[in-house]
DNA sequence: ATTATCTATAGATCTATAGATAATGC
DNA sequence: ATTATCTATAGATCTATAGATAATGC
């Protein structure tokens, strides 16, 4: 599951050798290498980090290649190299990159908390629907970094922990606002061990129904059943110990 | 999410050049070469099966190598693909491997119906909690088939659509011995569609827990989240149209 | 005769580094 | 002077194939 923000086309396709608004600064412009007005760093970093994503998504992270990702914008890996240190650090920047980003596009209209927590989270649904890039690199390089002295495992650990937190902070908001479920963490199940289950299987089933999403999207509907989802785990937490345990 | 079966510890790290019980058919044994005697084709076979699930599992397909897994059963790259003839057609063949056996453990007491099923779905995941080699196997192979045109694409696709099928089968023989919800399939909160939403959901929620327990075994409790999770979602579907709505 | 296995090697990649050159900013 | 970028290349892998040799079964 991730947060909402801009997606993007693709690379924009120019060649390696295109003008562009050369400045008319050069010496004795007969080099024979053609090259481009550079750009700015912020700027080009950023270029090479949504191409980054995009390779990194589309292939994974250990087959995806530093060659694909600079070809995106017209640099050679060596460019991509002299910009992040080493392929490690590039997939670091981008987690930390779209983090960031994610954030951004929350800002002033913060995360919000109790039901609308759970209202958010099901909108984001209805919009990772349409943008099945950034949803398969989220998918890909989370499922790659269990695998073993992968780069992205610290950051895939913390992510989900934070997350459990902001859910369980949720949930509990929302007892606070349930007039027929009086918060009382002194009961088993509203303690935080027990909303703290029931926000790793919210995360969980967000998470599994993209993979299963991106696999045969005629086959599943990715915001109906979070919202299915959420709604019966939000009901079984709301119950606490009324609800029914079909499984007795 | 998968179903039970016997793990192993390892390979068993012999030598390439422990000499066995080597048949004393041998002409004139001055050979420079040590040659082990050869197993027969079926257990070799499955060795090398065995030895690539270990390797997928801890490395992924695309990072895990013929030599890492020839290794494993003491013969060289070359020789696995003189069995499998190449890497794709290995990754199938442990696929349908494991599927096989799967089976096999189920065979005679079938994979039970009605609410036995999800009973049995959370036996598994507390079997599965001590199995983390093939858990992780799954999760990252699966996880992995989403990048463009890998192998195991079409093997992961129909698995998915059989579960949810499966799935789908257990909601229904469950209504039908659930009283106080008699079963009527034309009321929209038992038709098909509903109930293959149910089934999404119960799966991606089992799938997305492994992911965060590998990542954090002590942070996930896997068999408790499971079991709570399809509680709630039964208990949804059992109460149909009367289930609360906190999101509306 | 057939099958299993090995050695050797071709042909692709990939990551990373070194050193050269061009553009930019002071 | 600094930064961005390039070319060239080292050094690792990897998959797959070809051809040789050993073990097995008839």
């Amino acid at each position: 599951m991730e947060t909402v923000d801009d997606d993007r086309t693709a690379g924009d396709g120019s060649t390696p050798d295109s003008p562009g608004a050369r400045p008319a600064s050069a010496r004795t412009s007969n080099a024979a290498r053609a090259r481009k007005p550079r750009k700015a760093t912020a700027e080009r970093r950023e270029e090479i980090l949504q191409a980054a994503i995009r390779t990194f998504g589309s292939k994974g992270y250990h087959n995806g290649s530093l060659t694909e990702v600079a070809e995106q914008v017209g640099i050679t890996h060596a460019g991509v190299l002299h910009h992040f240190g080493s392929k490690d650090k590039l997939l670091i920047e981008v987690l930390e990159f779209r983090d960031k980003v994610d954030v951004e596009h929350l800002e002033g209209q913060h995360l919000p908390g109790g039901v609308d927590m759970f209202r958010h989270l099901v909108t984001t649904a209805r919009l990772n629907a349409a943008r099945r890039g950034i949803v398969q690199a989220y998918t890909v390089i989370t499922a790659e970094s269990v695998t073993d002295g992968h780069p992205a495992a610290p950051w895939a650990t913390n992510r989900f922990a934070g997350l459990r937190e902001d859910l369980v902070d949720g949930l509990r908001e929302m007892l606070r606002g349930a007039p027929d479920a009086p918060e009382d963490p002194s009961r088993p199940e509203q303690s935080d061990a027990a909303l703290d289950v029931a926000a790793s299987a919210v995360i969980a089933v967000m998470d599994g129904l993209q993979t299963q999403w991106l696999l045969d999207p005629d086959a599943v509907d990715l915001a109906g059943t979070t919202r299915f989802a959420i709604e019966a785990i939000l009901a079984s937490v709301v119950a606490g110990a009324d609800r029914p345990r079909p499984l007795d």
